[in-house]
This record gives C-alpha cells, structure tokens and sequence, in this order.
DNA sequence: GTTTTAGTTAAGCAAACACTTAACTATTGT
DNA sequence: ACAATAGTTAAGTGTTTGCTTAACTAAAAC
C-alpha cells in the first residue's frame, strides 16, 4: 500500500475553503447547526451539506439535543493529511540545511 | 485574515489523489513526463494536466532538456497545508493527554 | 527533409461539486 | 391543535473536474 492509498476523500473534504472555515469554527467546540451557518453568507441546506460531508469521512460527529444538532469537531481524520504532508518537511527542512551550511561555511 | 484565507488551491491540487501520487513520485527527484506517467494507468494528456495543476500552485517546477521536460517537486506551498493541518495536532493530543491523565490518576 | 520521440493544447464529455429554492420532518411553545 | 423553530432532504442548475482522442509543436535521429 503506497503512502497515498487509503487516505479516502478527508483530502477532498478539506478542499473546500468553507468546510475548512467550518472545521476551525468547530475547534472552538461543539455548535449547532444555526450558529455554525451564521459567520457564513450562504444557505443554511449549503451548510448542512458540508456538514454532511464531513460527517462522511467522520471529521465531525453529531449530537442530537432537543431539535438542535450540535456538530463536534473529530480531528482524528485529520492524521492521514498531517501525516501526508509531514513527509515533506524534509524538503524545507533540507533546503534551510542547505542554507544553514552556505551561511556556516560563508560567516 | 482567517488562518484558512490565503491557502489558495493547494488544497484543491493535492485533493485529487493521483496527483499527490505524482508529487510523492517527485519526492525521490526531478523527472521527465513519460517516466512520471508510467506507473499510472492513465493517458500522457491527463498525466501533463496534471502536471500542470501542479504547476499553477506551484508545488512543482518545469525544466526543459531536449526535448524532454523535466519537473521537479517544489515543497513550499505544502508549508500551508502543513500549517493549517499543524494546529489541530492539539486536539488529538488533547485526547491523548486526556487518557494519560485518566491512566496517571486510575493506576 | 522526413520520420520518431516528447510533450502540450484543443475539443468534447460524463460525472462530481457547490450552490439554490421548495418541500419535508421533528421538536417546542402557545 | 397550530404555529414557530431547527434542521434535513429533494430537485434543479451552472460550473468545475478528470478524463478521453485528435491535432498540434518542437527537438532528435535517420
């Protein structure tokens, strides 16, 4: 299994600007659905679209309480794209080295 | 402005999962067209569209050799996915200060 | 100079996406 | 019972995406 495989779709689920916007506002805490839509100037069936989305590939759960559904971030998903792109910190990494060196050898 | 504003498409270019394929592949060095499409199961045209996608945010850069063109993976612009994706290794951590309490204080 | 080789660009297409409004379900308040 | 509130589901729409094949450009080889 390569690297890629396996990562399902968090990676298409982050794609989109306003399910990012809506992951940061849940990692304040729990919310429901009405808070949640209000910072945004969109539908509240757009938001409880994304909203599905994300519950798909479990970046949030529910909570029912009353008639309101309190959405919860779980960031656990979220490994498999820090996980991904952390492999790549070598490369900055190397490259500061690389500069580290040009600066240490030319002081 | 939002920790989300200012990532552009990055998001977007590595969302689509052969891409990420073809950044990985670059992570072992520069290549040329053909070599990066042979493992894929896919048309040259769609391999060079992608390589293009690539191109426009960034995460890869063109040389030209002959007449081949050789890309190479430019790691920077990953740097916000890496950001963005960095502050929510609190919450998981979180969790797992949480059962390390749990474990310290029910021994 | 014609033919390979390497790759991009163009055109077209089916599926997915990000919305919208309208209709629906379920709970609460009167 | 009836209306208001919270939210989802359905249906429709325009745009974007990921691919295809066909046509093109440019360098290399013969």
């Amino acid at each position: 299994m390569s690297r890629t495989t396996g990562n399902a779709d968090v990676f298409a689920a982050i794609a989109d600007p306003t399910r990012r916007a809506i992951l940061d506002l849940l990692s304040q805490g729990e919310q429901p659905v009405k808070q949640i839509a209000q910072p945004f100037s969109m539908s509240l069936p757009a938001i409880s679209q994304h909203l599905s989305v994300l519950c798909e590939v479990k970046l949030v759960t529910q909570r029912k309480e009353g008639r309101q559904r309190f959405y919860r971030l779980n960031p656990e998903p979220l490994k498999q794209v820090f996980n991904w792109v952390s492999y790549y910190e070598q490369f900055w990494q190397d490259k500061l080295d690389v500069l580290g060196n040009y600066l240490e050898d030319n002081p």
